[in-house]
DNA sequence: TTGAAAGCGTTACCAG
DNA sequence: CTGGTAACGCTTTCAA
């Protein structure tokens, strides 16, 4: 492999000069430019990533810390992902991809050892035990979630609490009084999952201030945990109009088992569910929705690294308004349910 | 940062000798040994992976080049991603990830500019333009799939040949002669991604073989795609009695399709799924299928590169054997239906 | 069993 | 506008 010698000695000038064609910090003749890219195309030199993060302390990597299990949410953890990996391209950064099941561990490992310039975090819990560790690091972390204490720490994410204001104000606008909310699994609410609780206490307030009647429960996985979540919400408001649901999983046998016990979607209940977009247009109803905006999350993270690399200023808790769609699972409350 | 010289220093050593505790390369009295270690562990060393990809030329990263679309196969890409950064850890490797949109671009950046040890790719088409450019890497690559030519790359992939035999077998053992494959959807057989192809072949072979009526067609995404599937296959071939569904977004509308159509499964159609297991499981009907074994074949595609990265042998092509595991979605043919 | 010192390939400062 | 040359922090050969 050619190094950067062999280019400054084909193209007859110093190394430093080819440096400064390549990274352009100082000015160049079109001339000398010229050569040195001839060159740099002839031999086929690419600066090795090593040397330069060396030399300069940067390495144009950064961090994507993800909940690999093989648990709930599979397709926004993807999605998040994609959107990470491609806006980091653009910023000519590329991703190392770590599971969060290295804790605290793995992300001290990356930082110390310099292998990123900067963090970015998913699936973050309400007292995450890496945040203290994150404030320790030379390097930048921004947060996908928000956790109580992030003070010093930029988080970006779906404003969930107005998610849930926005779904009981669309139903208790056509009229529902008595609704219902299909949580995460408990699991998610055990780990606090900063998205889940935001969501809860969003969807409580708005109860208050809507002067709703509701009534919410976590929703294991699988048909039967629908099963028991759906009878736990009857049996203690009946006659329910309406259902929000924070979770994806439930939403297809939710939709079963509604079908199954003659309740017609949206003539009996109507539904918002708070999902991806093509997850809510997948189901035998097209599900009105609130977008979790997965794209538009990774790459406004990915975005506020660049900002913090270069030393600008940034908002340090960024929510993105959410957007309901209306589909075809709401309706206007029928007289009989009044 | 306390660099290697700083922990010579307190520890009263030489840097050689403190390189040689981190690796273990030549024999170090216990003595010092200790005496090194407290000294990094008191200053908190961590090797700067710059430096050290500089001096030996190792990085300890892989790349992995995922097909980051949002499209079909979500969840098993995510076990396949999940596997790859599991057993690369254990090899105290990191794993660099980079989009398959970035094409040949994307491997030869990341290899040329000595930013990983070595790749490994999914998603491989039959003519994959990405192979040439690999053969010319002077990193090994690690496919999982198994494109036309991939001589001198090793592949590592489920046998989907075998796999649909097995499937054909499983059902031509329950009496079953006049059979269809709901296939993946026309994108996938249009990019010519290798599985689909094999798993095609394979099928098509057993068929002769086992003397059985087959019919195949792709499938589109969706409810529709599956109706029109369907419709296709009953025009083709009448009075099917049982399918082979290579294809994961359609289980769920093909169960529903069925049921509203009222086929009783496996009463009055069988099904075999290729698919990973929870989703076989996850069905109202609990699905005899064939597992996609993503954790093997991403935790072996690791074990592949060490050994190559080892100078080790390797086998070229390694396709798991397929396993198949019987749950309530094949019967026994009815007399009436021979 | 240990030390000394020559690289590894860039960057960026200091000169001119 | 360009060149020379210390770093950058580690590994590894050569010597002892």
């Amino acid at each position: 492999m050619p190094t950067i010698n062999d280019v400054a000695k084909a193209a007859g000038v110093s190394p430093s000069t080819v440096s400064y064609v390549l990274s352009g910090r100082r000015p160049i003749s079109a001339e000398t430019r010229a050569r040195v890219q001839a060159a740099i195309a002839e031999l086929g030199f690419h600066p090795h990533a090593g040397a330069r993060a060396l030399a300069s302390s940067k390495t144009n990597v950064i961090a994507l810390v993800a909940p690999l299990r093989v648990d709930v949410n599979v397709p926004v953890i993807m999605q998040f992902a994609t959107a990470v990996v491609t806006a980091a391209r653009s910023y000519n950064h590329d991703v190392l991809l770590l599971t969060k099941d290295e804790g605290t561990a793995g992300v001290e490992r990356v930082a110390h050892s310099t292998m990123v310039d900067a963090l970015i975090l998913m699936d973050l819990e309400r007292d995450d035990l890496r945040i203290p560790a994150l404030r320790r690091l030379k390097q930048p972390s921004v947060l996908i979630g928000l956790p109580a204490d992030h003070t010093g720490i930029a988080c970006v994410d779906l404003d969930f609490g107005a998610a849930a204001r926005a779904a009981l104000t669309h139903l208790a606008g056509h009229g529902h009084r008595r609704i219902g909310l299909v949580g995460p699994s408990p699991a998610v609410y055990k780990r606090q999952t900063t998205y889940a609780d935001r969501f809860l206490t969003g969807f409580l307030e708005a109860s208050v201030d809507l002067g709703l009647q509701t009534v919410t429960h976590p929703c294991e996985p699988g048909a039967e945990g629908v099963r028991s979540c759906m009878a736990d919400l009857d049996a203690e408001l009946a006659g329910l109009t309406a259902l929000v649901v924070h979770n994806e999983e439930a939403l297809r046998p939710l939709l079963d088992l509604l079908h199954a016990t003659g309740r017609r979607v949206p003539e009996d209940v109507s539904i918002v569910a708070i999902c991806p977009r093509d997850v809510a247009t997948a189901m035998p109803v097209n599900l009105t929705s609130i977008d979790i905006p997965a794209h538009d999350v990774g790459t406004l993270a990915v975005e506020t690294v660049m900002r913090l690399l270069d030393g600008r200023r940034v908002e340090y808790t960024r929510l993105l308004e959410p957007s309901l769609v209306e589909r075809d699972s709401c309706s206007e409350i029928s007289a009989s349910h009044r």
